[in-house]
DNA sequence: AATCCCAACAACCGCCGTCAC
DNA sequence: TGTGACGGCGGTTGTTGGGAT
Protein backbone atom coordinates (compact mmCIF):
# COMPACT_ATOMS: atom_id res chain seq x y z
CA UNK A 1 0.00 0.00 0.00
CA UNK A 2 1.40 3.36 -0.77
CA UNK A 3 1.92 5.75 2.04
CA UNK A 4 1.10 9.66 1.29
CA UNK A 5 4.33 11.72 1.37
CA UNK A 6 2.78 13.44 4.30
CA UNK A 7 2.97 10.56 6.37
CA UNK A 8 6.53 10.37 7.10
CA UNK A 9 6.05 7.20 8.52
CA UNK A 10 3.49 7.90 10.64
CA UNK A 11 0.35 6.53 9.58
CA UNK A 12 -0.85 10.01 8.43
CA UNK A 13 -1.57 11.83 11.66
CA UNK A 14 -0.46 15.71 10.51
CA UNK A 15 -2.03 16.24 7.28
CA UNK A 16 -0.31 19.38 5.94
CA UNK A 17 3.12 19.67 4.69
CA UNK A 18 3.22 22.77 6.83
CA UNK A 19 2.50 20.88 10.05
CA UNK A 20 4.36 18.13 9.23
CA UNK A 21 7.90 20.37 9.15
CA UNK A 22 7.09 21.06 12.70
CA UNK A 23 7.59 17.32 13.74
CA UNK A 24 10.19 17.14 16.34
CA UNK A 25 12.36 14.06 16.43
CA UNK A 26 15.05 12.82 18.47
CA UNK A 27 14.96 12.01 22.49
CA UNK A 28 12.16 12.73 24.22
CA UNK A 29 11.99 15.60 26.80
CA UNK A 30 11.11 15.30 30.37
CA UNK A 31 8.07 17.67 29.55
CA UNK A 32 6.54 15.13 26.42
CA UNK A 33 7.09 12.63 28.57
CA UNK A 34 4.79 13.64 31.16
CA UNK A 35 2.92 15.12 28.84
CA UNK A 36 2.07 11.62 27.40
CA UNK A 37 2.09 9.96 30.85
CA UNK A 38 -0.72 12.16 31.78
CA UNK A 39 -2.98 11.56 28.63
CA UNK A 40 -2.77 7.98 28.67
CA UNK A 41 -3.40 7.79 32.40
CA UNK A 42 -6.62 10.08 31.76
CA UNK A 43 -7.34 7.88 28.26
CA UNK A 44 -5.79 4.64 28.05
CA UNK A 45 -3.15 3.25 25.79
CA UNK A 46 -4.37 3.17 21.95
CA UNK A 47 -5.60 5.73 19.30
CA UNK A 48 -1.93 6.75 19.09
CA UNK A 49 -2.69 9.67 16.74
CA UNK A 50 -5.59 10.87 18.71
CA UNK A 51 -2.77 11.38 21.40
CA UNK A 52 -0.40 13.13 19.27
CA UNK A 53 -3.57 15.65 18.03
CA UNK A 54 -4.95 16.56 21.33
CA UNK A 55 -2.05 16.44 24.12
CA UNK A 56 -0.16 18.83 20.93
CA UNK A 57 2.82 16.73 21.22
CA UNK A 58 4.77 17.96 17.87
CA UNK A 59 5.75 13.86 17.70
CA UNK A 60 4.13 11.44 15.61
CA UNK A 61 1.33 8.89 16.70
CA UNK A 62 4.17 6.00 15.90
CA UNK A 63 6.75 8.17 18.04
CA UNK A 64 4.00 8.35 20.98
CA UNK A 65 3.58 4.52 20.78
CA UNK A 66 6.94 3.48 20.72
CA UNK A 67 8.19 5.94 23.96
CA UNK A 68 4.97 4.86 25.66
CA UNK A 69 5.67 0.77 25.14
CA UNK A 70 9.53 1.07 25.47
CA UNK A 71 10.26 3.41 28.29
CA UNK A 72 7.52 5.35 29.84
CA UNK A 73 4.67 2.22 30.24
CA UNK A 74 4.62 0.82 34.22
CA UNK A 75 6.69 -2.40 34.95
CA UNK A 76 9.08 -1.86 31.67
CA UNK A 77 12.18 -3.38 32.53
CA UNK A 78 15.66 -1.82 31.71
CA UNK A 79 19.01 -2.87 31.29
CA UNK A 80 20.78 -5.74 33.23
CA UNK A 81 19.08 -8.70 31.24
CA UNK A 82 19.90 -11.51 33.71
CA UNK A 83 21.32 -14.80 32.78
CA UNK A 84 17.87 -16.48 32.74
CA UNK A 85 16.55 -14.23 30.67
CA UNK A 86 19.59 -14.22 28.21
CA UNK A 87 18.97 -17.82 27.94
CA UNK A 88 15.60 -17.71 27.48
CA UNK A 89 15.94 -15.23 24.56
CA UNK A 90 18.65 -17.71 23.29
CA UNK A 91 15.92 -20.61 23.66
CA UNK A 92 12.83 -19.01 22.07
CA UNK A 93 15.34 -16.99 18.88
CA UNK A 94 16.00 -20.66 18.24
CA UNK A 95 12.16 -21.85 17.92
CA UNK A 96 11.01 -18.58 16.19
CA UNK A 97 13.79 -16.44 14.96
CA UNK A 98 13.28 -12.82 14.59
CA UNK A 99 9.86 -12.50 16.06
CA UNK A 100 10.79 -10.15 18.66
CA UNK A 101 7.09 -8.76 19.83
CA UNK A 102 6.57 -12.73 20.44
CA UNK A 103 9.82 -13.50 22.56
CA UNK A 104 8.66 -10.46 24.66
CA UNK A 105 5.80 -11.86 25.58
CA UNK A 106 7.52 -14.47 27.64
CA UNK A 107 9.89 -11.97 29.28
CA UNK A 108 7.83 -9.84 31.52
CA UNK A 109 8.54 -6.22 31.48
CA UNK A 110 11.06 -6.74 28.85
CA UNK A 111 10.35 -4.94 25.10
CA UNK A 112 10.65 -6.77 22.11
CA UNK A 113 13.15 -3.47 21.10
CA UNK A 114 15.51 -4.31 23.94
CA UNK A 115 15.48 -8.09 23.18
CA UNK A 116 16.24 -6.95 19.44
CA UNK A 117 18.91 -4.96 20.44
CA UNK A 118 20.30 -7.44 22.94
CA UNK A 119 19.78 -10.10 20.39
CA UNK A 120 22.10 -7.79 17.78
CA UNK A 121 25.05 -6.48 19.98
CA UNK A 122 25.75 -9.60 22.19
CA UNK A 123 24.50 -12.59 20.02
CA UNK A 124 25.31 -11.15 16.62
CA UNK A 125 28.65 -10.18 17.60
CA UNK A 126 29.45 -13.17 19.26
CA UNK A 127 28.84 -14.78 15.93
CA UNK A 128 30.69 -12.96 14.38
CA UNK A 129 33.55 -13.14 16.17
CA UNK A 130 33.45 -17.03 16.03
CA UNK A 131 32.78 -16.90 11.99
CA UNK A 132 29.45 -17.76 12.22
CA UNK A 133 26.55 -17.20 10.43
CA UNK A 134 23.92 -16.72 13.72
CA UNK A 135 21.12 -18.31 11.86
CA UNK A 136 22.72 -21.00 10.63
CA UNK A 137 21.45 -24.38 12.01
CA UNK A 138 24.48 -25.46 13.24
CA UNK A 139 25.04 -22.24 15.35
CA UNK A 140 21.54 -22.51 16.40
CA UNK A 141 21.92 -26.36 17.32
CA UNK A 142 24.97 -25.63 19.08
CA UNK A 143 23.81 -22.99 21.01
CA UNK A 144 20.65 -25.23 21.63
CA UNK A 145 21.65 -28.49 22.61
CA UNK A 146 25.21 -27.80 23.83
CA UNK A 147 25.73 -24.87 25.29
CA UNK A 148 22.60 -23.44 26.62
CA UNK A 149 22.42 -26.81 28.82
CA UNK A 150 26.13 -25.85 30.07
CA UNK A 151 25.07 -22.48 30.94
CA UNK A 152 21.79 -23.76 33.44
CA UNK A 153 24.02 -25.93 34.69
CA UNK A 154 26.64 -23.59 35.82
CA UNK A 155 23.69 -21.33 37.03
CA UNK A 156 22.15 -24.43 39.04
CA UNK A 157 25.30 -25.02 40.85
CA UNK A 158 25.70 -20.96 41.39
CA UNK A 159 22.43 -21.08 42.93
CA UNK A 160 22.85 -24.03 45.18
CA UNK A 161 25.79 -22.71 46.69
CA UNK A 162 24.38 -19.39 47.29
CA UNK A 163 20.86 -21.05 48.38
CA UNK A 164 20.94 -18.97 51.65
CA UNK A 165 21.20 -15.36 49.29
CA UNK A 166 18.05 -17.52 47.10
CA UNK A 167 16.19 -17.90 49.94
CA UNK A 168 16.35 -14.27 51.49
CA UNK A 169 15.70 -13.18 47.29
CA UNK A 170 12.95 -15.98 47.53
CA UNK A 171 11.14 -14.47 50.27
CA UNK A 172 11.97 -10.86 49.18
CA UNK A 173 10.36 -11.52 46.24
CA UNK A 174 7.24 -13.44 47.13
CA UNK A 175 6.97 -9.68 50.02
CA UNK A 176 7.09 -7.19 46.73
CA UNK A 177 5.01 -9.87 45.01
CA UNK A 178 7.19 -9.43 42.29
CA UNK A 179 8.21 -12.17 39.75
CA UNK A 180 10.29 -10.49 37.45
CA UNK A 181 12.79 -8.57 39.25
CA UNK A 182 11.90 -5.16 39.34
CA UNK A 183 7.88 -5.39 37.86
CA UNK A 184 5.88 -4.64 40.85
CA UNK A 185 2.38 -6.15 40.83
CA UNK A 186 0.21 -3.06 42.18
CA UNK A 187 -3.20 -1.80 42.45
CA UNK A 188 -3.14 -0.57 39.34
CA UNK A 189 -1.66 -4.02 37.96
CA UNK A 190 -3.09 -6.63 40.06
CA UNK A 191 -2.49 -8.96 37.43
CA UNK A 192 1.35 -9.05 37.19
CA UNK A 193 1.71 -12.00 39.05
CA UNK A 194 -0.28 -14.29 37.61
CA UNK A 195 0.74 -12.89 34.22
CA UNK A 196 4.24 -13.70 34.54
CA UNK A 197 3.52 -16.92 36.34
CA UNK A 198 1.65 -18.25 33.21
CA UNK A 199 4.23 -16.75 30.84
CA UNK A 200 6.29 -19.15 32.16
CA UNK A 201 3.83 -22.35 32.32
CA UNK A 202 3.38 -21.40 28.38
CA UNK A 203 7.06 -21.73 28.09
CA UNK A 204 7.78 -24.73 30.42
CA UNK A 205 5.39 -26.45 28.17
CA UNK A 206 6.63 -25.35 24.53
CA UNK A 207 10.42 -26.36 26.24
CA UNK A 208 8.77 -29.94 26.43
CA UNK A 209 7.37 -30.11 23.23
CA UNK A 210 10.81 -29.20 21.97
CA UNK A 211 12.49 -31.96 22.86
CA UNK A 212 15.01 -30.29 24.33
CA UNK A 213 17.01 -32.43 27.08
CA UNK A 214 16.82 -28.88 29.27
CA UNK A 215 14.42 -26.96 31.26
CA UNK A 216 14.98 -23.51 32.59
CA UNK A 217 12.81 -24.16 34.91
CA UNK A 218 14.58 -26.72 36.46
CA UNK A 219 16.43 -24.35 39.03
CA UNK A 220 13.37 -23.30 40.99
CA UNK A 221 11.75 -19.53 40.61
CA UNK A 222 14.15 -18.80 37.65
CA UNK A 223 12.06 -15.39 37.32
CA UNK A 224 13.09 -14.66 41.19
CA UNK A 225 17.10 -14.51 39.88
CA UNK A 226 16.06 -11.65 38.09
CA UNK A 227 16.19 -9.11 41.25
CA UNK A 228 19.26 -11.38 42.78
CA UNK A 229 22.29 -8.27 42.85
CA UNK A 230 25.08 -10.64 41.44
CA UNK A 231 22.70 -12.24 38.96
CA UNK A 232 21.06 -9.56 37.14
CA UNK A 233 23.57 -8.45 34.62
CA UNK A 234 25.72 -10.79 34.59
CA UNK A 235 27.00 -11.27 31.02
CA UNK A 236 26.58 -14.57 29.35
CA UNK A 237 29.55 -13.65 27.32
CA UNK A 238 32.19 -14.09 29.27
CA UNK A 239 35.74 -15.33 27.55
CA UNK A 240 35.49 -18.82 29.04
CA UNK A 241 31.72 -19.43 27.75
CA UNK A 242 32.76 -18.58 24.41
CA UNK A 243 36.01 -20.88 24.11
CA UNK A 244 33.50 -23.48 25.25
CA UNK A 245 31.46 -22.36 21.98
CA UNK A 246 33.80 -22.14 20.30
CA UNK A 247 35.25 -25.69 20.78
CA UNK A 248 31.87 -27.15 20.31
CA UNK A 249 31.43 -25.48 17.01
CA UNK A 250 34.60 -26.73 15.70
CA UNK A 251 33.83 -30.08 16.98
CA UNK A 252 30.91 -30.07 14.88
CA UNK A 253 32.92 -29.43 11.86
C1' DA B 1 43.26 16.64 28.78
C1' DA B 2 41.85 15.52 24.27
C1' DT B 3 40.39 12.30 20.94
C1' DC B 4 38.96 8.21 19.22
C1' DC B 5 36.46 4.02 19.26
C1' DC B 6 32.92 1.02 20.39
C1' DA B 7 28.98 -0.91 22.86
C1' DA B 8 24.45 -0.10 24.31
C1' DC B 9 20.34 1.94 23.81
C1' DA B 10 16.72 5.02 21.89
C1' DA B 11 14.28 6.34 18.13
C1' DC B 12 13.04 6.38 13.25
C1' DC B 13 11.54 4.31 8.93
C1' DG B 14 9.16 1.39 5.79
C1' DC B 15 6.30 -2.40 5.15
C1' DC B 16 2.35 -5.10 6.13
C1' DG B 17 -2.13 -6.57 8.14
C1' DT B 18 -6.52 -5.17 9.79
C1' DC B 19 -10.54 -2.60 10.02
C1' DA B 20 -14.03 0.77 8.97
C1' DC B 21 -16.37 3.10 5.54
C1' DT C 1 -14.64 -4.57 -3.31
C1' DG C 2 -11.58 -0.74 -3.12
C1' DT C 3 -9.47 2.68 -0.38
C1' DG C 4 -7.58 5.11 3.37
C1' DA C 5 -6.41 5.30 8.28
C1' DC C 6 -4.21 3.21 11.74
C1' DG C 7 -1.43 0.09 14.65
C1' DG C 8 2.16 -3.26 14.96
C1' DC C 9 6.48 -5.32 13.68
C1' DG C 10 11.19 -5.80 12.29
C1' DG C 11 15.23 -3.56 10.28
C1' DT C 12 18.15 0.19 10.54
C1' DT C 13 20.25 4.38 12.01
C1' DG C 14 21.47 8.00 15.29
C1' DT C 15 23.02 9.30 19.84
C1' DT C 16 25.44 8.92 23.95
C1' DG C 17 28.45 7.48 27.49
C1' DG C 18 32.45 5.11 28.95
C1' DG C 19 36.86 3.10 28.23
C1' DA C 20 41.21 3.07 25.68
C1' DT C 21 44.96 5.46 23.70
Amino acid sequence: MERSLSENGSSGTYGSSEEEMSITKGPWTEEEDSVLSDYITLHGEGHWNSVARYTGLKRTGKGCRLRWLNYLRPNVRRGNITLQEQLMILDLHSRWGNRWSKIAEHLPGRTDNEIKNYWRTRVVKQAKQLKCDVNSKQFRDTLRFVWMPRMLERIQAQASSSGQAQTTLTSKVQAQSDPCGGATATASNPGLLSEASSAVDVHEASLSDSGASYSLMGCGSWSSYGAEEGYGGVDLWTDENIWFLQQQLADDF
